[in-house]
DNA sequence: ATCCAATGTTAGCCTTGACAAACTTTTTTA
DNA sequence: TAAAAAAGTTTGTCAAGGCTAACATTGGAT
C-alpha cells in the first residue's frame, strides 16, 4: 500500500500522459507546484513499488500494475467530485479541490456507496450523469437501464 | 492554524473532559491509541498555541480559545458522521472512522452545505435527527420548523 | 512517613515528505 | 559542433509525528 502522497503523484502522471503523451518531472512538478527533488524522490519510490518503469535521465512509463492503480485512484476522484458538485452543489473549484482531499481518506466501501447514492439522486432528478471516468464512460451510467 | 494531528488531539480531550471531567496524559494515549510520550507533545504544542492550559505534572485545561476550536472540530464531525450513518446508510463504526478522517479534510462552507443537505434528507423521510451536536441539540434541528 | 506502582517527561531515534543549493546530463541553438 | 540553457539528480537540511527506553514525579497503600 503506498500513501497518499504517492497516490497525488501517480494520478498525477496518469492524467499528464493521457493529456500530453510524454511528460518530464518538471511537467509533474508545475502541475503539483512542487519541486523537483521532490518530484524525483516520488518516481524512484513509485518505481521501487513497482506502478512504473524509469530510469535515470529516462522516460516515466506507467507499469500495468501503475495504470490500474492510477484509474482507480481517478475514479475516486471522480465520484467525490460527482457528489460535491452535482448533488451538495458545490462550485466547481470548490468540488475539484476538495475532492481532491476527500478521495485519500475514504474506503472503497464509503466510494462505492457514494457512487450508488450520488447516482440515485441523478436519476431523481433525471439528469445524465456527464461524467467520463478514465476518459472511458461512467460504469454506473453506462449500467443504467434508460429512463422512462 | 493548528495541524490535522493536532486537531485530533484537542477534540479528544474536549471529548474526554465531558466525559469524565479531569482526564491524564494516559487517558488520552489509551483514547488515541498512541503512546503518553506523544501526547506529551501534542498537549505542549497545543499549549504553545493558547488552546490549552498545562504546567508540566498539572491538569489539562481548555482555554476559551481551545474550546471554541474543539466545538467547531466535533461539530464539523457530527455533520459528517451523520451524513454517512443516515444519508449514505454506512454501518456505525465505519461512519466513525470516515468521518473522523473526512471532517480533516473538508472546508467550512462544504460542512454547512453538507449539513444543510444531510436535514433536507432527514425532513424527506420524515426523520428526526437524534445527534446532539457537542451534549447540546443540534443546531440544524433546533432551526427546523415542525413537521407537518 | 515511606515505598512502590502508576503516571508523566525527556532524550534520542525513525520515517515521510518537502525544500534549496550544487552538480550532472541532455538538449537546443548559434 | 561547441556553448548555453534546460532538465534532472544528489546531497544535505528541516519539520511533523510517531515510537522506545530511561528517567522523574506523584500519590496511594502499608
Amino acid at each position: 500500500m503506498i500513501s497518499k502522497a504517492l497516490e497525488e503523484y501517480l494520478k498525477t502522471i496518469y492524467v499528464l500522459k493521457k493529456q500530453n503523451g510524454n511528460i518530464r518531472v518538471t511537467d509533474i512538478a508545475n502541475k503539483m507546484n512542487c519541486s523537483k527533488p521532490s518530484v524525483n524522490k516520488a518516481i524512484n519510490n513509485l518505481k521501487e513499488n513497482n506502478l512504473i518503469n524509469y530510469e535515470t535521465y529516462g522516460t516515466i512509463e506507467l507499469t500495468e500494475e501503475g495504470e490500474n492503480l492510477a484509474k482507480k485512484i481517478l475514479e475516486t476522484y471522480d465520484i467525490v467530485y460527482l457528489f460535491f458538485k452535482e448533488v451538495l452543489n458545490l462550485e466547481e473549484d470548490l468540488a475539484k479541490s476538495e475532492a481532491e482531499k476527500v478521495k485519500l481518506a475514504i474506503t472503497d466501501e464509503t466510494t462505492n456507496k457514494l457512487a450508488k447514492y450520488t447516482h440515485k439522486v441523478l436519476d431523481l432528478y433525471n439528469l445524465d450523469c456527464n461524467y467520463d471516468v478514465n476518459q472511458e464512460r461512467c460504469r454506473n451510467c453506462k449500467r443504467r437501464t434508460l429512463k422512462k
